[in-house]
DNA sequence: CACTATCCCTATTGATTTAGTAGAGATTGT
DNA sequence: ACAATCTCTACTAAATCAATAGGGATAGTG
């Protein structure tokens, strides 16, 4: 099962590309936007600013920014970076490994066709088509 | 990651296909042919039993052979009755949901398409590569 | 019938991971 | 100096994982 700090990363991306260009993001800022324990989520930030995802300002005005343009981040970046793989890859030679392998390249190549640039997009589309419409 | 458990049930699977035609097998003789606890593995096979893999027969003499023909279970099969699903589909429809469905379908895909008397003929050539050729 | 080898069921345990929380420190703009 | 921010280490409660334990039920055999 995909962990919540994954999810929470995700999610943390997601808002950080929203936000981009118009300076940097709070902590509780991003915590409040997207529901994360603004705790836990400090310890995410970390985690994806030591991966080469987020810079932090610090200080008073400070905050995080992504590192490059949004289009530039995969959601299999964020993935793999948080999370160790998903089998392990041991010495044996058994029958199923080369399954594994193989079922890790799907995977991997779903999570890595999208980037954040095409998931704001997404989301844009989704928030159409939910909105609910009163206009007569 | 993916559970011992489950990786113990695939190889137990194995072993019974491995076993077809040749009466029952008991714990014991799985746990040995495989290395899984036996204690364990006794629990893994009362699950496949429920999940309708296999079928045991007590008593004496007793042990456990597959349901059905090892051609007609695949590794999907086993993995999504002993795992939970990997992802949450919860009620949310946030724009992660429609990514995770694919990615899902992409890794069922590939366990899918791989049936116990195929890995039956995989785990044939792995051991004719690997055996050593001592003639002169 | 007694015996023994087997599966069957419930409960418990120890280790690890997950999902946070707490407290104090360092940095920067005003 | 102050306040708002990030930074770091440590701690904890709950859940899950990987077994283990102790009987019970069943069936073949002499």
């Amino acid at each position: 099962m995909i962990s919540k700090k994954c999810l929470y990363a995700l999610k943390a991306v997601l808002a950080l590309a929203r936000h981009q260009g118009a300076g940097p993001m709070t902590i509780q800022q991003i915590a409040d936007a997207q529901e994360i324990p603004a705790r836990f989520l400090e310890a995410i930030l970390r985690d994806l600013k030591q991966n080469g995802f987020t810079e932090s300002i610090r200080g008073k005005e400070g905050g995080y920014i992504l590192a490059r343009p949004a289009r530039d981040i995969r959601m299999g970046d964020i993935i793999s970076s948080l999370e160790g793989p998903w089998y392990a890859p041991g010495p044996e030679t058994d029958v199923f490994a080369s399954i594994w392998e193989e079922a890790d390249r799907a995977l991997t190549e779903v999570v890595n066709q999208v980037d954040f640039q095409s998931l704001l997009k997404r989301e844009d589309k989704l928030r159409f088509s939910h909105t609910p419409d009163y206009s007569i």
